[in-house]
DNA sequence: CGGTCGATTAAT
DNA sequence: TTAATCGACCGC
C-alpha cells in the first residue's frame, strides 16, 4: 500500500485526528488473505482522564495497556462479550485517548472486489473486517492494520454530533460533540443520532483547517 | 470472589 | 424492548 499515516499524524490532539480520519482507508491483512480495505465515514474521540466516557480516565489498567502507549498502534476491546471496537490510539504515551472507527464505507480494490460486507456500525466493520483482539498492540505503521491517507470528496461536509452509547458516563462526557462523520453519507451506523450540531461543525472544520495548514 | 456493566447488534 | 455473552473491574 502507499505509505501508512505516520506516528507523528496520530500523536496529534485527538480532536485534530479524529476529523482527519475521514475520507481515510483502512486496510487489514491476515495471514494468508486478500487484503480488507474500507473508507472512514465515522468516528469518536475519547479523551484523557476528565472525560467520563474515555475508558482511560480512572487510570491504567491491563486491558488498556495499549490505550495508555504511544500513539499509532491499534487498540482493540471487546464489548458486550461479542463485538470488538477498533480504536487508533493517539498522543501519549501515558494519556489515555484514541479514536474509534464507528463505520467504513465499501470501496472498490485495485486487486480485487470490494468488500461488500455491510460496515456501517463499530462492532460490524471489525466483524467484516477481520478484526480480533488478537490485533490489539499492532502498529499502524508496520502491522497488520494499517491505515491510509484519503480525503473528502467534493461536496462532502464534516458533521459533528455528541458520541453514541454514552449516557451511562454523566451529562457532561454525553454533551462533548466528539462524533465526527462525513454528513449524508450512506454508510452511517444506523439507528443513531446523524443531526449534526452547527455550532460543533463549524468548530471542527476550523480545527482541520489548522491541521491542514500544519500539514507535514 | 461474586455482582455488575458495557464506546453493540439483531431479533421481538 | 430485550437477549446474547463474557471479561474487566469494583467492592466486599
Amino acid at each position: 500500500m502507499p505509505r501508512p499515516l505516520s506516528h507523528r499524524f496520530f500523536r496529534r490532539h485527538t480532536l485534530q485526528v479524529a476529523p482527519d480520519l475521514l475520507g481515510c482507508e483502512v486496510w487489514v491483512r491476515r495471514p494468508g488473505e486478500r487484503v480488507r480495505r474500507g473508507r472512514i465515514v465515522e468516528v469518536e474521540a475519547y479523551r484523557g482522564f476528565d472525560d467520563r466516557a474515555c475508558h482511560g480516565w480512572r487510570g491504567e489498567t491491563p486491558r488498556l495497556r495499549t490505550f495508555f502507549g504511544p500513539g499509532g498502534h491499534a487498540f482493540v476491546y471487546i464489548t458486550y462479550g461479542i463485538h470488538a471496537m477498533l480504536n487508533f490510539v493517539t498522543e501519549g504515551p501515558d494519556y489515555p485517548s484514541g479514536v474509534l472507527i464507528r463505520a467504513l464505507e465499501s470501496i472498490p480494490a485495485a486487486d480485487g472486489p470490494p468488500l461488500e460486507a455491510d460496515m456501517r456500525g463499530p462492532g460490524l466493520l471489525t466483524r467484516a473486517m477481520g478484526i480480533t483482539r488478537g490485533l490489539d498492540g499492532s502498529d499502524l505503521r508496520s502491522g497488520p492494520v494499517r491505515a491510509r491517507p484519503g480525503g473528502l470528496r467534493p461536496g462532502e461536509r464534516i458533521a459533528t454530533s455528541t458520541r453514541v452509547g454514552v449516557e451511562y458516563a454523566g451529562r457532561e462526557a454525553a454533551a462533548l460533540p466528539w462524533r465526527f462523520f462525513i454528513a449524508g453519507n450512506p454508510s452511517l451506523s444506523r439507528g443513531r443520532p446523524t443531526n449534526p450540531d452547527r455550532a460543533a461543525e463549524f468548530l471542527a472544520q476550523r480545527i482541520r483547517r489548522r491541521t491542514e495548514a500544519n500539514h507535514d
